[in-house]
DNA sequence: AAGCTGACTCGCT
DNA sequence: GAGCGAGCCAGCT
């Protein structure tokens, strides 16, 4: 299967997140001109093996579902702090949250 | 063309 | 803070 045009632009924003920093699914879309945050998660689900996915996390810092535990140690390495809730682990958007254009 | 599914999100309890 | 349900968009059958 070929990436689909909004896959590309999906895989595209993703690999220009730094490292250090993350997204939400939200935001890609958003900065897509989209409102599919759904579109981008199914995108990075059969795409993202050669972009950054773990740099991208659901609304609230919450990790993706079904990969919690690797995303939590890629973004451990980059020096992301990871912190344990019950609903699954998750990261402080307030501190990590990247901005490109403020 | 119509319907189903999904690495989502927001609002309410 | 945590759990449940309805809403939305893009892709596939």
């Amino acid at each position: 299967m070929l990436p689909t045009p909004f896959a590309e632009q999906v895989l595209d924003l993703v690999a220009t997140i730094p490292a250090g920093r993350v997204l939400t699914y939200g935001d890609v879309a958003e900065r897509l001109g989209s409102r599919a945050p759904r579109a981008v998660g199914t995108a990075l689900a059969r795409f993202g093996g050669g972009a950054p996915w773990w740099r991208v996390v659901r609304a609230g810092g919450l990790l993706p579902p079904g990969h919690e535990v690797r995303a939590a140690e890629l973004l451990r390495a980059e020096g992301i702090a990871v912190i344990r809730s019950a609903n699954g682990p998750r990261v402080d958007l307030e501190n990590y949250r990247w901005r490109s254009a403020g």
